[in-house]
DNA sequence: GCATTTGCCTACGCGCCGTAGGTAGACGAC
DNA sequence: GTCGTCTACCTACGGCGCGTAGGCAAATGC
C-alpha cells in the first residue's frame, strides 16, 4: 500500500472543506478518512481526535480571516475601513460557513494563545484609528466593532435578514454609516 | 412498573437543563433518558429524535428571552430601555448558557413560525420607537440593536471580555451610551 | 370486566469515536 | 544492497449515541 502523505496541516485543510460543505458537526474522523482514502484510526497518527481538529480549524479559519481583513482594510481609513473590514467579515463567512462557525468555537487556551485572535483585536484598532479615541474609549469602541460585525454576520448567515423586506446590503450601507457617524463623535462619558 | 409521567413539554425542560450543564451539544437522547430515569427509546414516544428535541430548546428559549426582555423593558424609553434590552439577554445567556446556544441554532421554517422570533422583532421595535425613526431607517436601525446586541452577548459568553483590561460592564455602558447617541441623532441617508 | 389505547420496555443494527497491536513502506548505516 | 529502525497505515475491537421493531403492562372507555 502507497503512503497517503499525510500530516495535520492536509487534515486540518481537508476538515475545513468538510466543514463548509456539512457544517461544524460534519467534521468527523471518519468522513475525513472517507474523503482521504484512508481508514479512520490512521488519523489518529497527525491528530489527537476530533476536538483537536475543530480546534485547527477553527485557529486555521481565524488566520485566514484575519488575512483577508488585513489586505481589505490596507490603505483605508474611516467609513471606507469601516465597510471593508465588516464586509470581509461577512464574504468570508458567505464563501466558508464550516470555518465561520468554527470561529465560534471557544478555544482552548493555549491554542488561543497561538491563534490569529489578537490579530483581529489590533486589525479592529488599526480601523479606529482614524478617529483617534483616546484609551480606554478605543477600547469599547472595538469592542462595539467587534460585537456588532459578529453579529451581523451570523444573523445575515442564518438568513435572519432574507425574508424581510429591506436588503440586507442596503441595511448594511446605513448600518456602516451609523458607526462612522457614531465613532466621529464619540465622546468621553459624562462625568 | 408505574409510569413515568413524561410528556413533549416535560423532556422539553429537561433537556434545556441539560444543555445549561452540559452545551447544546449536551442534548443527547441517552442523557436525557438518565436523568429521567427512563430507557432511551421510551423518548420517541414524545419526540421525534434528537432534532426535534433541539429545536423545542431553541423555540423554549426564544420564548423565555422574549419574556423576561419584555419585562425589563416594560415602562422605559430612551437609553435606559436599551440598557434593559441588552442586560435581559445577557443575564439570560450567562444564566442559561445552553439555552441561549439553542437560540443560535437554525430553526425549520415551521417551527419559526410559532416560535417567539416575531415577538424579539416586535420588543426591538418598541425599544426603538421612542427615537421616531420612519421607515426603512427603524428597520435599519432594528437591524443594527439585534446585531450588536447578539454579538455582545456571544463575545462576553465566550470569555472574548474576561482576558482585557477594561470590565465588560463599563464597555457595556459606553456602548449603550453610544447606540443612544446614534439613535438620537440618526439620518436619512446621504442622497 | 373486557377491549383498546398508550407508555415504557428489551433487543437490535448502524455509525462514529478512540485504543491496541500488527505490518509494510521509507530511510539511514555500513 | 541488506539490515535495522522508524513511521505511516492497517485490522480488530469495545463503547456509546441514534433510531426502529416489537412486546407487555398500566391506564382508559364502555
Amino acid at each position: 500500500m502507497p503512503r497517503a502523505g499525510l500530516n495535520a496541516e492536509v487534515l486540518t485543510r481537508s476538515a475545513a472543506e468538510l466543514a463548509d460543505e456539512a457544517g461544524l458537526a460534519g467534521i468527523t474522523l471518519a468522513a475525513l478518512a472517507r474523503r482521504l482514502h484512508v481508514k479512520a484510526p490512521s488519523l489518529y497518527a497527525h491528530v489527537s481526535g476530533n476536538r483537536e481538529l475543530k480546534q485547527r480549524v477553527a485557529v486555521l479559519a481565524l488566520a485566514e480571516t484575519a488575512d483577508r481583513v488585513g489586505e481589505a482594510v490596507a490603505g483605508l481609513s474611516g467609513r471606507a475601513a469601516l465597510d471593508a473590514l465588516g464586509r470581509a467579515y461577512r464574504d468570508y463567512a458567505a464563501a466558508h460557513p464550516g470555518r465561520h462557525q468554527a470561529t465560534t468555537l471557544p478555544l482552548d487556551d493555549d491554542v488561543a494563545r497561538v491563534s490569529a485572535g489578537p490579530r483581529h483585536a489590533r486589525l479592529a484598532r488599526a480601523v479606529l484609528r482614524s478617529y483617534a479615541l483616546a484609551e480606554p474609549e478605543e477600547t469599547h469602541a472595538v469592542r462595539l466593532l467587534g460585537a456588532t460585525v459578529r453579529g451581523w454576520t451570523d444573523l445575515e448567515l442564518a438568513g435572519g435578514f432574507a425574508r424581510s423586506k429591506p436588503d440586507a446590503e442596503e441595511s448594511w450601507q446605513r448600518v456602516v454609516d451609523g458607526l462612522d457617524q457614531l465613532f466621529t463623535s464619540w465622546t468621553a462619558p459624562a462625568p
